[in-house]
DNA sequence: CGTGTAAGGAATTCTGACACG
DNA sequence: CGTGTAAGGAATTCTGACACG
């Protein structure tokens, strides 16, 4: 069933079709690296059902005003809210976490 | 979920990709009418991910040895056996079974 | 910033045919 | 019958750029 969701296999006419969006936009959004399409050895993008997926929510927030960088963040805080304690604790002796306390720490 | 399934978007390539058949072995079968493509308007071929599923199954049967037509036949009972009673008898009336009939009548 | 469009080229797909068996 | 292939053309997709705002 869903086997197919992460498939890379549809043209952009397709989704093109699938989420009304036009080519434009849907080469626009991977610029700014809301999506990935995969590309085939000549150079064709394919997308999955995912992509559509997303394309559709971006699409949205796009109506509601929302910028694709504001777009491309909020995606960030999704995956980063799912990394464990401990995670947060590797990357703040990693140092990644530094200049964020340091902003913290000066007031 | 299977809303994808029945949707006619996959170019040729992705369903050579996904059932390891030749392009001249895909439009073949649809040649003997066992898979029906949707055409674009430029009359490119887009194919569903049923149409994938079917074209594995022909695949396996064509390895067993069956001709095209024997799985254009199994194809048509299938179809058939799922007609109701009230539907046989419709069909009756309507003299579709007439032939069937007479030549069981003849002896 | 987000999107439209014309431009030229490259990759993809199509058909009809010849071949083999 | 089922499948490979070379051939030529048509449809599809790609990139980079100019435009508007």
């Amino acid at each position: 069933m869903s086997i197919y969701k992460e498939k890379k296999v549809l043209p952009i006419s397709s989704v093109v079709e699938l989420t009304e969006l036009s080519e434009r936009q849907i080469r626009y959004y991977e610029e700014r690296n809301l999506i990935s399409p995969l590309r085939t050895s000549g150079g064709t993008r394919k997308y999955s059902f995912n992509d559509v997926e997303k394309l559709i929510d971006i699409s949205k927030k796009i109506k509601e005003g929302k910028s694709t960088f504001s777009i491309r963040q909020d995606e960030k805080i999704k995956t980063t809210r799912t990394i464990s304690d401990s995670e947060i604790r590797r990357q703040m002796l990693a140092g990644q976490l530094n200049v964020t306390f340091r902003n913290h720490m000066k007031k």
